[in-house]
DNA sequence: ATGGTAGATAGTCTA
């Protein structure tokens, strides 16, 4: 099976671009982040008439995240635990179940961060720290998990065209990246390292400054694989051809196939 | 160093 994360970046300006790529990649699962619009203005008729079905944690103007999944789902939960008080749509977590027994997705949009020496900073640290006692949770289960999305993290120098002008960003610093090597450390796998060490291999490309034509990207859209999951990984891919496209998102689809039969 | 672009929205905020 294939499981794709993509940073839509407003889900109804970019249907047709959607419905291509499903038509062109085939992905079973597919966790979208910053569809950027409440539950009920989700065009899930668009996809539902392609064989998926949707689930959406949405709200009004920014962020926003929702699965498409060919299998139906077995359950879907909203909301990153632990955030009392946090209203931000960044979290949703399904589980299907294949003919090879169950298989859980986590689809996160991970705070930005910036400015650093705003209260955005630790909120994004906190919110790293809500994600690591729940993957901890979630690994005990011994399943087959897949924890995606756009993290807002630069693991390494090699995952950015120019690391030197990151040094200072919350999605380059020591403690961010701390934070993530931890979630790591937790047991979980970077599906696309654990296929290539190239660098060059990225998935944001700003909209400013050209960044696209001179390939001035970074790698921050991520797929961990628990032990389970990383036992069965079998290709990991990049759609970069994606960022050409006209009204393209600033992020392009990455996704992971799992030797597991749908 | 600065400013550059894009999206939701109707002021600016977010990235």
């Amino acid at each position: 099976m294939r499981i794709a994360t993509w940073n839509i970046n407003s889900i109804r300006l970019r249907v047709d671009n959607m419905i291509t790529w499903l038509n062109e990649t085939r992905p079973d699962v597919v966790c979208l982040q910053e569809i950027k619009c409440q539950d009920e203005q989700f065009p899930r008729e668009a996809f539902e008439g392609l064989g998926y079905n949707v689930a959406v944690h949405g709200q009004k103007g920014f962020n926003g995240v929702a699965v498409l999944s060919r299998l139906p789902f077995d359950e879907v939960t909203t909301g990153l635990p632990g955030g009392d008080g946090d209203v931000q749509s960044r979290f949703i977590e399904v589980v299907v179940s294949t003919a090879e027994g169950v298989v859980r997705v986590c689809g996160l949009y991970l705070p930005n961060g910036n400015p650093v020496d705003s209260e955005k900073y630790p909120y994004k640290l906190d919110w790293m720290a809500r994600l690591k006692a729940h993957v901890a949770g979630r690994l005990a289960f011994e399943e087959p998990l897949v924890v995606c999305g756009d993290f807002n993290v630069i693991p390494e120098p090699e995952d950015a065209a120019h690391p030197e002008a990151w040094v200072n960003d919350a999605l380059f610093l020591p403690q961010t990246r701390a934070a993530f090597r931890e979630l790591l450390n937790l047991g979980l796998t970077d599906a696309l390292r654990a296929t290539s060490d190239a660098p060059g291999l990225y998935s944001f490309w700003d909209y400013q400054a050209g960044a696209w034509p001179k390939n001035n990207g970074i790698r921050i859209d991520h797929l961990l694989l628990s032990p389970q999951a990383s036992d069965r990984l079998a290709a990991v891919g990049i759609d970069k051809h994606v960022r050409s496209w006209e009204k393209p998102s600033d992020h392009v689809p990455v996704w992971a196939d799992l030797a597991i039969r749908a």
